[in-house]
DNA sequence: CGATTTGGTAAATATTGTTTACTATAAGAT
DNA sequence: ATCTTATAGTAAACAATATTTACCAAATCG
C-alpha cells in the first residue's frame, strides 16, 4: 500500500466529465444533422422548453446567468429558427417563448441522443445506482438553490 | 393522472445544476479569501495537479479543449501567481506545470469547499447513494473516453 | 541524415458573458 | 388620478475565453 494507492477525484471534476460526455454525444449527433448552429447554452434552453409557451424570466432562472446573456442566447436561437417569441397579452413587459418546428425537431434528436447515452449507461450501471445518482444531483441542485 | 404527472428531467442538466452548486460555492470561498482572479476552467487545473510535476499535455487531455486554449489557460494561471512552468530537461520540448505556494493555498481552500458541500450532501443522501453516484459518474465519463 | 511525429507557441477571430446604463409596463399608495 | 416603486426586458460597450490557421523546434524513426 504506497502513498498514491487512491488518487481522490472530486465531485465537481466528475460532473464536469460527465456533463462532457452528453454534452459531445449531443453535440456530434446535432451537428451531423445540420443543427450546427446552437450556441452553449442552447441546449439546455431547447431542453426545458418541451412545447409549452414558456416566459423568458424562467428560462432566466432556470440559467443561472444574467438576463441579458439569456435574452442575447434566446435572440440567437430565434434568429437561427429554434424559437419564437411573442409579447403576452396580458402583460406587455413580458415576453413568451416556444419552439419553433425546427427547434422541437433539434429537440427531439437532442433526448434520442440523451437515451442512447443513458442506455450505454445502463449496460454498466445498475438502474438502481442510476436512480441514486439522479436523486443526488437533484439534492445538490436544491442546495444550491436555498443558498440564494 | 393527468399528462403531465412527471416532467422528465434530463441528465445534462441534471449534472449541470450540480456542477453550478459546487462552482458557486467554490467561488463565493476563493473570491472572500483574495483568489479571485481565476479563470473559468483555472479551477480544475488547481485541483489535478496536488503537488506533482505534471506535463502540459496531460493538462490538455484532462480538461478536453484544444492545446492552444489549455495554453492560454494554464499562462494566465502562471502570470496570475497560482503555477509554476519549467521546461522538462530530458525533452526540452515539454513543458512541466506544478503549483506554487499560492497555487497550493487556493487548491487547499478549494478542496475544503468541496468537502463542506459534500458534508451536506451527505446530510440529504445516504453515503452509499453518494458512492453509486460517484461510481455512475465515472462510468460515464470512461464511456465518453473510449469513443475518442 | 532526411522525413515525420510530437509538444507547444502566435495571432487573429469568434463566441459568450457581464457591466452599466436605460425604457416600458404594471401595481400600490396616497 | 397621479406619483412612486417594482418588474421585465433591451442596448451597447467591454471582458473573458475558445477556436482557427499557421507556425517552430525538438525528438524519433527509417
Amino acid at each position: 500500500m504506497n502513498a498514491q494507492t487512491r488518487i481522490p477525484v472530486s465531485m465537481p471534476a466528475l460532473l464536469r466529465a460527465a456533463r462532457r460526455a452528453y454534452g459531445g454525444a449531443i453535440r456530434a449527433d446535432l451537428d451531423r444533422a445540420g443543427y450546427d448552429d446552437i450556441p452553449r447554452n442552447g441546449l439546455y434552453v431547447l431542453g426545458a422548453l418541451a412545447n409549452r409557451d414558456t416566459p423568458l424570466s424562467e428560462i432566466i432562472r432556470y440559467l443561472g446567468m444574467s438576463k441579458q446573456a439569456a435574452g442575447q442566447l434566446v435572440d440567437a436561437l430565434v434568429s437561427r429558427g429554434y424559437l419564437q417569441r411573442e409579447v403576452d397579452a396580458e402583460d406587455r413587459r413580458r415576453l413568451t417563448i416556444r419552439l419553433s418546428a425546427r427547434g422541437e425537431d433539434a429537440a427531439i434528436l437532442m433526448h434520442e441522443t440523451i437515451k442512447r447515452v443513458d442506455a450505454r449507461l445502463a449496460q454498466r450501471v445498475s438502474q438502481e445506482w442510476i436512480d441514486h445518482t439522479r436523486a443526488t444531483l437533484l439534492a445538490l441542485s436544491d442546495t444550491s438553490q436555498s443558498e440564494t
